[in-house]
DNA sequence: GCCTGTGAAGCTATTCACAGCT
DNA sequence: AGCTGTGAATAGCTTCACAGGC
């Protein structure tokens, strides 16, 4: 019923709302949250219509009520708690965006099988070993997982947090993970997302612009 | 003509190709890999029409024809350069797919603002500090740039590498940037994807599948 | 005038379904 | 029988365009 692209567009949307308020902004019109988020107005229009909210033709939108129609929408059911599994590099830089990050989405627990990388606290998260994964993963009700493992674990990690009741799943491992159909999963596969990157560049010529 | 998304699947076939070339296996049919791929048959064999490549009915795809046909679509003009900016844990972190990296796609200079992460290489890659940013781009010729810098470095940092010469950027950084039409930008925005993920994750009731 | 909300049109992407082949 | 290649149909998403309001 309520799409995908929807779901990702009223994210930014939300984000420049709070920047708009951090900024002392009251008021914001269609074309404007369009303009600062890359797409349309007429797009955040119908994006807003979904989460119920309605503007005033004559100032636009509240930036404030906005912000809060969309939280409520993007977040009305209870704190969906996240677990990482992976500290590398990649896994660590995630970690490093929890403290800007939605209070809603909290990073309780990371998981590794480097023992030296485990039992302590990382910016407020703590670390287990992988082999406490389903025993953290239940007890503490934890919802969605991010794979931030390598291809070959990959599908073996994500099996193992369906087990254990995660409900969504974020899969950095470029390989194609299956998960029971009850079990959302998004995945950001960051060198085919290069390779695409480098393909339409590969088609452009370059050109200094002076326009810039 | 030939559409984003197709181009974003073709890349996956390609590994998936490469990875069965490894395991030895000569032949594929179109539902094969669409099951290692996450996507349907007819969408295979519609991608594949696309790169030109004909199989046949009797044997399915040639494995070794099919991989060197989509690289050859995917990577058929000159080897495009790229350069990173931003050398947090999330540029490491890309920094070390390099090595299994394309070969067409190689990972030449890497930028930071922090002098104690520069002048050294890291993965076969040199870190220059971000002054010299222009002058390295446009003497090796760099036409890929990777913005993994904090929100408020992205757009005057995507200005400098696109005046510089780059024409295709993939930006981490969560925020809009916007570029010269001609351009080419993919936004990978990991805590809207993380939103996302959470957002699907709170419809659905968690359930301990037995069939795992 | 310029805004929002929204039905309707238009477009793009995916899936169907079948001819043709072995 | 089971496969590929592909026109045709469908589904999904985006944009248009305008009524209604100040």
């Amino acid at each position: 019923m309520i799409s995908d692209k929807t779901v990702a567009r009223l994210s930014v949307y939300r984000r420049v709302l709070l920047d708009m308020q951090d900024a002392g902004q009251a008021h914001v019109f269609s074309h404007e949250l369009a303009a600062r988020s890359g797409c349309t107005a007429a797009q955040v229009r119908r994006d807003v219509m979904a989460t119920g909210y309605t503007g005033s033709p004559v100032r636009g939108y509240d930036v404030t009520a906005l912000a809060g129609s969309i939280s409520e929408f993007l977040f009305h059911s209870e704190a969906q708690k996240v677990a990482l599994v992976g500290i590398g590099n990649l896994g660590r830089a995630l970690m490093a965006f929890s403290p800007r990050r939605n209070p809603r989405i909290p990073l309780v627990a990371a998981f590794d099988n480097d023992p030296a990388k485990v039992n302590r606290v990382i910016h407020g998260c703590r670390c287990y070993p992988v082999q406490q994964l389903e025993e953290v993963v239940e007890s503490e009700g934890i919802r969605v997982g991010i794979l931030a493992v390598p291809s070959a674990a990959a599908q073996d990690t994500a099996r193992r947090l369906c087990r254990a009741g995660v409900v969504g799943l974020l899969n950095f491992a470029p390989t194609h993970v299956w998960v029971p159909p009850h079990v959302y999963i998004e995945n950001l596969d960051l060198s085919m997302a290069l390779e695409k990157v480098a393909f339409f560049a590969g088609l452009r010529a370059p050109q200094k612009e002076i326009s810039l």
